[in-house]
DNA sequence: CCTGCTCATAAGCCCAGCTTATGCAACGCG
DNA sequence: CGCGTTGCATAAGCTGGGCTTATGAGCAGG
């Protein structure tokens, strides 16, 4: 009995999902601190609790895993050679959680906070919670709030004045507003691994893509106007699908090539779930820009994040 | 009472520790799960869960955040706008718990692996984790075992026939060893947003980088080799650490300007937690390289690694 | 030799998350 | 129009993981 039975999603021959085989935060937690102090005991103290939590949490950890982490001496903890490569690893699962943590309460906050953002979807899902990690690293009292939608949406709250500050992704900055310009994005095409595209030697043409049905984000999304524009209206779509995680999902499943962001793509690539098709001569580059109303230069705050959104 | 008190570690202003705020692995699993099949309680049973526990658990999730995640209809649920936004960045906690299971599972099965790698530290520790994802993800039969060390390590175990198959970042391949060079990398020079550096117009030159006492791996890591060939032997130590992590945290605590890998500092110079300054007229890149015995074409398992590796 | 640091073990508490058993609302179909 | 299906919510009860306090044992240094 129990639930050992392999429903759909699950792939065969693991044990149980992903929470069951990975430690949870708390624990990764303690581990850094662990690494960063040589000590159960005082990273037990950093965390706030007792030393033999710290001590049964590792431990128990280290029985999930099958690997020891630490070496254990009475004069401290040091991480052992697999301990050190799991700590790193653990430090990206943890670097996530600051960035959803970060982005999570900007969402909350709404009310009674000192810096409004409104953010395009893009740069809401990509950049921004960095950005909110490292404003709140410097500035650790600026409450943030956040609302995304797309461009209009953004220039819309800026000019109503419930904005102090806004990100958008498009071709054109909306009318009234001054803006920056803080990086660049491109629109690549990719294609799951097992896509005869992928082992072609030579850049894609431009009428090639035009004429190849497309797994595309729906009429009227950003990226969707690009595409458009770069390929004089003729992008031909095999799906339309609402949100960059579905095309995703879809090209990653073979459903097709699709054409998203840079941004959006570049896990997936480190990965290999996906890959990237060289295009040739197609205008697919598009600049992400800070936008204020015209006049009100960014002060406070505002400022400050604005700062750190170019490197 | 209870455990309020601010310890050392604690930032100030935030109540608790991220694991109290960032809603644990399963109850993320579960929120995709909504997201992909529309419905808690499919999700559910995706998941080897019952409807009421999914139900309690994004409800609690919500609670925790703050915020509507999905919108419930007798029809099924669907992600709120905020829902959306938050799924997408679980979706990036979750991609990092997959590389963390895929790395430690592969520092478990040392013994009955049908695939034993040997990879230096930079790269088990940034690249293969997402390789074995990929991996895993094809072939999902394939336990792979790994060992870290380094470039002699690594050549040690391949012409010992301990491992099939290695991954090496030095200027140059040990003896015995055929390779391919699957990527390239380049050290760069970084800073806390906050060093003088940072706010530099012009590049750095070779001999300022070479007077200046700088953050540094221990002398014969390979990122120390690559410098000091680049500068003509000539680097400065400032302090010298024993992993790339120490080095990090140094720089990002504000040390001094240090020299790190480009794979490592990605994540740093995203948050803009670290900045990278342009240095001229310095060679500092270098190859990364597949290895394996001279002859001994890799085949099976370690052919499906190796074509992951070359995007 | 005692004091202070380290970690381990034991016994007990508490809550988060699970289960089963219900109820209620909306849709589609004979 | 009632019936079955699908989807979510609520209630009551169990279990286990993680916490606490209390204690012991190994090693270092004044």
């Amino acid at each position: 009995m129990s639930r050992t039975e392999d429903h759909g999603g699950e792939r065969p021959g693991n044990g149980g999902s992903l929470a069951h085989r990975v430690p949870d935060l708390g624990a990764l937690e303690l581990l850094l601190a662990v690494a960063r102090v040589g000590s159960l005991g005082r990273a037990a103290r950093e965390l706030g609790i007792t030393q033999p939590a710290a001590s049964s949490r590792i431990r128990s950890m280290e029985r999930q895993l099958g690997v020891a982490l630490v070496d254990r001496s009475p004069r401290g903890s040091r991480l052992t050679d697999a301990g050190a490569l799991v700590t790193d690893w653990a430090r990206r699962i943890v670097e996530a959680a600051e960035a959803f943590d970060a982005g999570a309460q900007a969402l909350r906050d709404r009310r009674d906070s000192r810096l409004r953002v409104a953010a395009s979807m893009t740069i809401a899902e990509y950049l921004l919670p960095g950005w909110l990690v490292a404003l709140r690293a410097q500035r650790p009292d600026t409450a943030v709030s956040l609302l995304a939608g797309n461009s209009t949406a953004v220039a819309e709250r800026l000019l109503a004045g419930e904005a102090d500050l806004g990100f958008v992704e498009g071709l054109t900055v909306p009318g009234g507003l001054d803006s920056a310009v803080i990086a660049h994005d491109r629109l690549v095409v990719v294609t799951a691994p097992s896509h005869p595209w992928a082992r072609r030697r030579r850049p894609l043409a431009a009428e090639e893509l035009a004429a190849t049905p497309l797994v595309l984000r729906e009429e009227g999304s950003g990226t969707r106007q690009v595409l458009d524009a770069a390929l004089g209206g003729l992008a031909r779509p095999l799906i339309e699908l609402s949100s960059t995680t579905a095309v995703k999902a879809a090209a990653v499943g073979g459903a097709g090539p699709a054409v998203l962001s840079e941004l959006a793509v570049g896990e997936e690539l480190g990965m290999r779930r996906l890959v990237r098709i060289p295009v040739q001569s197609v205008a697919l580059a598009r600049d992400l820009r800070a936008v204020w109303p015209t006049g009100h230069r960014p002060a406070g705050p505002a400022r400050d994040l604005l700062s750190l959104t170019r490197g």
